[in-house]
DNA sequence: TTGTATGCAAAGCGTTTGCAGAGCG
DNA sequence: CGCTCTGCAAACGCTTTGCATACAA
């Protein structure tokens, strides 16, 4: 287990946190059952993914690694994020622009978002009630529900003021 | 505004429905206000919107008006789902897939979208419950709704069988 | 007749893929 | 060493756009 740990650490240098030793090790354990590579380029993408933001897109991790000089082509960045996706390590989220958001998951219990169509912030919520509400509302139906967003669109109260 | 349906009628032949009557004259003023021509392209692709299904997709549109013998170019379809969508007769809806569907909005209250993974159907719910949810959990985000989307993933009643 | 709409084909965008060479284990 | 990964560039699928021609008003 260790030895992952190992495996997967960045030198000093690169600014990896404390914070990212859970991640590196799942992300670790992931890629040996499947015989997959530990590569360079597998930890600056996981290591950019849960350097800050939760939410991210996959441009912003291209840029981003080419801003701290790792070169990671855009190809392996996708390769890579489908990979952190299969274990659970980010997640998918579907704003309805043309391509596709992510954000991690790790320590973030499930939420919507409030999306503003203003200033583009996402804001993260969370309510029981909802999730009761969404999960009753599938049962009526006759539906097993395997998962399930809710986005909510509209103005900020900073872009209000 | 008799006018405007008898522009708008496409002939007995062409299987329009009564029922039609009413999106096609909402276009016909709404393209009157903007200075916007009838034309027959956009007469059969409102047509075809309404034809049947509430749901459905660009493509879908295409062909189907190819399999009437109705040349409409893809490139007319994008522009009058467009059109259609601003003056609110549809509204697009997204699956998460990498491309758009849409659904007529009128004689269809709002509701939302429960998508079977297995077959791709789309079993639509109304919940008054869930939506005043979803209001309340904007106004304790201090956030102004404009709208909301949720969607349930996972399997129907009949793929379960 | 005048301005708008259309069809075509090309461009655009985010994303995926085939392949030859590079690198992990 | 064998087998996976990478980068590149080309392919992709959906959507948009520029332009010359056709059409509505």
């Amino acid at each position: 287990m260790s030895l992952i740990l190992i495996a997967l650490g960045l030198p000093e240098s690169s600014g990896m946190k404390q914070k990212e030793k859970k991640e590196a090790e799942i992300f670790g354990a992931f890629l040996k059952t499947r015989g997959l590579s530990v590569t360079r380029q597998r930890k600056f993408v996981l290591d950019q993914v849960y350097r800050d933001h939760a939410h991210f897109e996959a441009d912003e991790v291209v840029d981003a690694l080419k801003k701290r000089n790792e070169r990671v082509s855009r190809a392996t960045v996708y390769r890579t994020l489908a990979h952190l996706e299969q274990c659970n390590l980010i997640k998918k989220i579907d704003l309805g622009h043309g391509h596709s958001h992510y954000e991690h998951i790790l320590g973030h219990e499930h939420h919507e978002h409030l999306y503003c169509e203003k200033c583009g912030k996402i804001i993260e919520f969370n309510d029981p009630i909802l999730e009761r509400q969404i999960e009753k509302s599938a049962k009526l139906n006759d539906f097993y529900m395997t998962s399930h967003a809710v986005q909510v669109f509209g103005v900020c109260k900073e872009c209000r003021a």
